[in-house]
DNA sequence: ACTATATCCGTTAACGCACACGGAACGGAG
DNA sequence: CTCCGTTCCGTGTGCGTTAACGGATATAGT
């Protein structure tokens, strides 16, 4: 019963057409203050709600929806995010949602900004990214903002105001997370490692940010245990092994390594005999998460790249199609991962 | 560029009229074959996605949800269900669909009879509940199977091949995931404790199979360590307190208590001196949420309430209004809440 | 040959909203 | 008085889809 008003019962109640109630839903002038405000009270009254899909229809709108990645191999991190954009793409077909794909090469910056050119040049009206390379990315969003295209920040929660929205984990809280994880009912006297691992070039501020939280947990909390050294190392290190089988050598009484990104795999790589300390790590690449399986890592912190990259479409959406804003910061669930859960993963 | 393909264009290229094109594409018969292939061909090539608004506009149609829960006050487990159903209620408003709560008292089983039978008077067309009361939920959903309205159960992953949609955790594996957390890195040779603290009725089928998954944790992988014995007592036994107390000093070499359920608060209450042991329990309801953040409780498992509230109303939309089939379970993340993660729930 | 019936298809009026266009009423300037 | 501008408002068209309605043609039955 009582179905949802209209447009045309509002009119007809303030003896006015269709024509004046649209003006002062608008607020595009042309209407005299008193039936201006008639019509109002009565749209209060009624509770009047606009038909979304009548409105939309009207306005007939497409959107496209760039979507800026880096490049990668299935099974890799970006593989996730990839995966929800195409669902996204197929949810979204029917609303007149385009999403086009974007990818770069991480290691050349040239193409980031060939890649970034070509957003505006097919004249995109939203865009999705992470922000990998960063230099480069305040560029590309600054531009955006230029010409006001909004643009959402997945993988990382930053104060960007000019963002729509970020989308991601809180950095600091998963370091100390990480440091709860690997102290847990450790001897008193226990030490711990930090290995980064690194892709070269960039200083990932994520990685920052985990390594100082995890240095506050322990700094904070827990007098008996200590973070005694970090290694940085890059990947393509030709002894990235034996500098790493060095490393856990020398340190006495270890109680475990942090790896404050997805290459907790190399670590094990490293590993020569049992393994007596704890592992904890990030991500759930295909490497680690058989490592999980068999005991190799203990924890792994997962990002939810999946969930990320579809909300963020999806707020996107919401913007340009239903003119809702998004939460500014949307900080998604630090979401632990053992053996045990594995299995849904 | 290259705008959305309408079903004009396609009658335009097929030579047919627009009413034929959309006899095809409901199959609503009438159409010889021929044309039914060329249509169909025309559709496949042009990528043919019907406009989503436009068809709901012309159908026009109204949905009414259902919502069936049990009373509650603020902060306890319910009232986060609530706010996920009545965010879900503006953000759906202006789509035409209109949620209605039904509140039932847990220990009235009139009441909840008397609930799901203005369910079906007032005509909704979808329900999305919470099986509490088993027996009577059950009878409730065979009527919605019967009168064929479709229904989606929060808070527990079942096999019920007439819901439309279960979602919820694995207790299973939440119980084995509270015995990774309670058990790791323990003295070999300590006991646990299982300690369920009902609410007299209702044998929650969740906190069975948490208990099962937890023993089965300690029989599969951990040989040095044992569930000892489980308590069952009631909330409202009057020696409440002094029956855990007498347990808890039984048990020898005691290394932690499981609370199945989100009772802990209530195991904190009967613990004089410094707590000793190990407690992992369920729900961030307000009360565990402060005993968590003072260290009193070590581990709780999030149900992720509101998540699975909000879903479900957002699948029994996208079901009747835009014929999307959701999973038929959807299985939440186990989220592992500890003190430094606490801040953001 | 004529009607009855089946088969196939086109026309059309909604659905609720957005917006362009034009028009009525009025006042003031010439 | 006419002419013009301003203020306020109604009308009409279109967005893409649905589904009722009825029209045209062919086929069968008498």
């Amino acid at each position: 019963m009582s179905k949802k008003p209209t447009i045309k019962e509002i009119a007809k109640l303030a003896n006015v057409s269709i024509g004046t109630v649209d003006r002062v839903i608008h607020n595009r002038g042309d209407v005299s203050k008193e039936t201006t405000i008639l019509i109002k009270k009565i749209m209060n009254e009624l509770k009047y709600v606009p038909n979304t899909h009548a409105r939309n229809l009207a306005l007939n709108r497409n959107f496209k929806i760039a979507v800026l990645l880096p490049e990668h191999k299935n099974g890799e991190y970006w593989s996730e995010p990839m995966r929800a954009v195409q669902q996204a793409n197929t949810d979204l077909k029917s609303f007149g949602v385009e999403i086009k794909i974007y990818l770069y090469n991480q290691k050349n910056k040239n193409s980031f900004i060939k890649e970034s050119r070509r957003i505006f040049d097919e004249k995109n009206d939203a865009v999705l990214l992470a922000q990998v390379l960063i230099e480069e990315s305040k560029i590309f969003m600054d531009t955006c903002k230029r010409k006001s295209i909004p643009y959402i920040l997945i993988g990382s929660i930053k104060n960007d105001i000019s963002a729509l929205s970020t989308i991601g984990q809180n950095s600091y809280q998963g370091g100390r997370l990480a440091g709860e994880l690997i102290s847990f009912n450790q001897k008193k006297g226990t030490n711990f490692l930090i290995i980064h691992i690194t892709k070269a070039q960039n200083p990932n501020l994520n990685v920052k940010e985990r390594i100082m939280g995890f240095n506050s947990f322990f700094s904070d909390n827990n007098e008996f245990h200590y973070v005694i050294d970090s290694l940085i190392i890059s990947e393509e290190d030709p002894d990235l092994i034996k500098k790493i089988q060095n490393k856990l050598i020398q340190t006495e009484k270890l109680g475990g390594v942090f790896v404050p990104n997805s290459k907790s795999h190399i670590l094990v790589k490293a590993l020569e005999s049992k393994k007596l300390f704890r592992i904890v790590g990030y991500d759930l690449l295909d490497k680690n998460k058989q490592l999980l399986n068999k005991k190799k890592i203990d924890f792994l912190i997962n990002q939810r790249p999946y969930e990320q990259a579809y909300e963020g479409i999806d707020y996107l959406y919401k913007y340009l199609g239903l003119q809702q804003l998004p939460p500014q910061i949307v900080s998604l669930p630090l979401d632990i991962v053992t053996k045990e859960k594995l299995m849904y993963y």
